[in-house]
DNA sequence: ATAAAAATCCAAAACGTTTCGGATTTTGTT
DNA sequence: AACAAAATCCGAAACGTTTTGGATTTTTAT
């Protein structure tokens, strides 16, 4: 393996000076240094990050930060598209990018901090990780900067990426209003999320700037997750027969609500109309295909990777970035849509 | 940040003892180990990897080398089980993984090589590559241990993990048959990929071991696409209208076909039965729910980075490993199943 | 021709760890 | 008590880079 010391001897130069050159200091002759980059190429040099960065004091590595990443979890692609995104602009700018998967086992063993500091990455990115996560307070208190999906904290090492989820769940339930629907539910997720909260709300002002009522008993908690939200589903329509339409909090959810309609015989978009939240891919495959608010998750992974590396490099203006949603209308609330 | 020099200090032994205590060698006295890991823990301490992979030479890190990790690839979600299998193992045994994706642009100005040792991977994993990938010649000419998926390469530095995909296209295509079915077209991925080549044989074993013809012209190349499979099909069917049954080498395919079926107005699985390869997730949810050969993708990860590791480490058996695949039986051939 | 300025180079220290070879102390044996 | 053996410790070098602060050479201005 060939260091610049090779190099060095090679060209007849010192150490420093293949440094410099190589680095693209101004401080160094055209002709030597078009003479030790010659060199570098014949010898296949390439540099050792690891004593770069030990001297540096940087690795120019970000760590992302994802819960339960397991054989189940591979449902929902949100992660991965998120991490597709991180991948892309971290590979832009020739960062690189280490993935810690947090299980709860192995939180109890490692602090945050003590996971970043050891694999020495310069930042980290947090993504699905509950807001009663003990790693959440030990985010906020040390100073590895850091860019949460969805966690809207900010601090001075600490900003967020997410989307405006109030206006996201609105434009859902004002869909469901403007086809004539009355009485509407909602599955929402479980409560350790901002984004439950925040859908929560948009779906309370969609009904009130329609001067409908608010009802809590047609809100149910689906914990995200498909099998819970048929459960709920099947729960509300058989207790509250007047229930036109369903607003799911996520996709997988919507699934659930789509079986439960499936078993209680109700034909969708008839009988019962159902949209979404996220537009996973399974979205436009189901029958009927799910109306749904797109949320562009690759584009959110690729927002938090810049906004990281911006506040690591010192050029962030602010650490705050909001992306837009989109109402993708299918034939789960529209019949013959598309 | 604190660092054994620290902990040296406060304990009042050389920095020697205090690594040497914290590695557990057995040449400290009990006591004094207490003390000095008892002062690590006060101190916050965690060890720098940047410093001892300079000296040690190694980072315990892996690489994961997929290609073209694009929004748009995100559909089949191989890569991401793959990826979450191996990074199951790697953290398992305390080991990291950083993501590589190549493109063809970074490919030009960076070799296979200078990108694993720049990185300091002591090892890769590589998936996803066509054969005809200029990286795959100079993997096997470089000597960093690596892993492939589905691309049987032996050498002294790699190994690769499959499943035994000839196997896998004959119980598809036996099922089939044993449902009665006698002209079977077949639509294949492009023929960069060994597996296309394998389940090809697989094909044509079971027709022959049933006594079958095989036709070069019932089998038509869908190049893994969706759409192109679509079209292949739409023409075998109408060129070809004694077809009652496909066999697709990959569900995203098997997809077309189904769309393609739906355009002509051909009843699934009674007019048509189609069968396809991988079982990912939205085989189970489109409608019909779509019979395939099931891939263990998470195990495949699992079981390269659990290789690669062992190869690392010297204690490799042998360096292939082959997987078992499962036919799974839904309504897309046979009717009202599950 | 000479002084000042600019261009080009380099030795040495530093980053935090592991490890080699030996030094010192303690324990065991006779 | 004396010596050997075992246990415990440590100094210094090494890993491959960047950077500081200056040294040397060349160019420019007078």
């Amino acid at each position: 393996m060939t260091t610049i010391k090779d190099i060095a001897k090679a060209a007849g130069v010192s150490i420093t000076t293949v440094s410099r050159a190589l680095n693209g200091y101004s401080d160094v002759n055209e002709k030597t240094r078009q003479k030790i980059i010659e060199i570098a190429k014949q010898l296949n040099y390439s540099p050792n990050t690891l004593a770069r960065g030990l001297v540096m004091n940087k690795s120019k590595t970000i760590g992302l930060l994802v819960s339960g990443l397991t054989r189940e979890s591979t449902k929902d692609n949100f992660t991965f598209e998120v991490l597709a995104g991180v991948n892309q602009y971290v590979s832009e700018v020739d960062y690189d990018m280490v993935l810690f998967n947090t299980t709860s086992t192995k939180q109890r063993e490692k602090t945050y901090t003590q996971l970043c500091r050891e694999r020495r990455v310069d930042g980290a990115i947090l993504q699905g990780i509950r807001v009663d996560d003990p790693y959440l307070q030990e985010v906020v208190e040390s100073d590895i900067p850091c860019v949460l999906i969805d966690i809207p904290i900010e601090s001075e090492t600490v900003g967020y990426v997410t989307t405006d989820n109030v206006l996201g769940a609105k434009k859902a339930v004002q869909h469901l209003i403007s086809l004539g629907h009355r009485h509407i539910a909602m599955i929402n997720g479980y409560e350790f999320a901002f984004v439950s909260e925040q859908r929560l709300k948009g779906f309370q002002e969609a009904l009130l700037e329609a001067g409908l009522p608010f009802h809590e008993h047609l809100v149910a908690n689906g914990a995200f997750k498909e099998e819970r939200a048929e459960q709920e589903a099947v729960r509300l329509l058989t207790q509250r027969p007047e229930i036109t339409a369903f607003f799911c909090a996520s996709d997988l959810m919507a699934l659930g609500v789509m079986k439960a309609a499936k078993t209680l015989g109700k034909r969708i978009p008839e009988e019962l109309a159902i949209i979404g939240y996220d537009d996973i891919i399974l979205a436009s495959y189901t029958t009927p295909p799910l109306s749904t608010i797109a949320q562009n998750k690759f584009a959110m992974g690729y927002e938090a990777a810049k906004l990281l590396i911006e506040m690591l490099e010192g050029k962030a203006q602010s650490r705050v970035r909001v992306l837009e949603t989109e109402l993708k209308i299918r034939e789960s609330t529209v019949k013959n849509h598309g």
